[in-house]
DNA sequence: TGTCTTACTTACTAGTAAGTAAGTTGCTTG
DNA sequence: CAAGCAACTTACTTACTAGTAAGTAAGACA
């Protein structure tokens, strides 16, 4: 009835869509038809699919502020924050093989319009440095293991996630907790160093 | 001039554009235009995309075959295997920002036709125990180092690296390096363990 | 010399894509 | 109560997609 709820919608099945089959398979015919709608009623809300797609890349970022916020307010240790990290990937896959925006967007990349690029370069950037921060903060409390600066540790651990879901969708999603368990392993410091 | 020139040129491009902009986002006209012949002399020889889709993919992995093979042969270390390992993803990035089909495909793995899908299977099959291989022989020989079993190791690492080309794209070339120079500074084995 | 084959071109189809102009409905508000 | 606006629908266009049927030129081959 609100003049957001139809919006919404095509928000919500527009994210489905595109952690799903990436930008350039969904349609707009896919989200009016599963919406009941008409394919115009799309396009009155979002005028062009750049539009939508600007608007679903920022959806992402925001939420991922949220979340990453609200842990700190939480005051969850380094280890709590890393977990809520890979749950956001695990909840990706278990939730029909979705992959995450940066790898889906990352392979489409020279295929989308570049407000949309502009937006997913934020993206990027912020989870890169959020987790730089908390790989950082971790190691100086002692609570986490890792060689060379937390930057690249980072780039190391968002890539291995990233692709983790992707390589699950090809063999198997045993191949996510293979991943993931390797990685806290290698976090883990234990007293024989 | 001879039956395999245009064939040849069709996979060559072919390579190009899916490694580029994705199975959905290239078209056979583009393909056609570039070699200067005729959509459907594209379909003589490959009646349908799907068709040309096993094909690539196939030719990938035999090349990747050839390589693991050579370097084999070579009686290369385990340390010369691994960055001629590496070397493969460099060379992608370096040739346009291409994207390894691993990373490429797995985003548009429910998009693909079904052959495709096996070939890709097959792929990633390949890559993930020849790499494994290579870690657990240069554990056991002292030339590398790591926590755990070989098997999560190799998807730890190829994961990282399909996705390093992807985030290269978004963030730029010098995130691939950064990448590479942790997983070896992580492998590196050093005296004060 | 005549037939067959390879490697195409010409000309087309059916389907789907994003996008738009103009009309409709129903609620709100002065 | 009339005007206006939000949220659509109807009906359409243009562009592009994979795919195909039929025709053709050039060389191989018997």
């Amino acid at each position: 009835m609100s003049v957001t709820d139809t919006k919404q919608k095509i928000l919500s099945l527009g994210e489905d869509l595109l952690h799903q089959k990436g930008y350039n398979a969904f349609s707009y015919h896919d989200i009016s038809t599963r919406l009941g709608i008409k394919n115009a009623a799309v396009h009155y809300h979002f005028p062009s699919k750049s539009d939508l797609g600007v608007n679903l890349v920022r959806q992402e970022r925001l939420r991922f502020e949220r979340t990453t916020k609200r842990v700190e307010i939480k005051n969850a240790s380094v280890w709590e924050q890393l977990q809520a990290f890979i749950r956001i990937y695990e909840r990706k896959m278990l939730q029909r093989n979705r992959v995450c925006i940066i790898g889906m967007l990352g392979t489409d990349f020279y295929t989308i319009p570049e407000p949309m690029r502009k937006e997913v370069r934020l993206l990027a950037s912020y989870i890169v440095s959020w987790l730089g921060g908390v790989l950082e903060r971790g190691r100086e409390r002692g609570e986490l293991y890792f060689k060379g600066n937390a930057e690249d540790k980072a780039l190391l651990i968002s890539s291995s996630l990233a692709a983790s879901l992707q390589l699950s969708r090809i063999l198997g999603n045993e191949h996510f907790y293979q991943i993931k368990a390797q990685l806290e392993k290698e976090l883990k410091p234990d007293i024989m160093r």
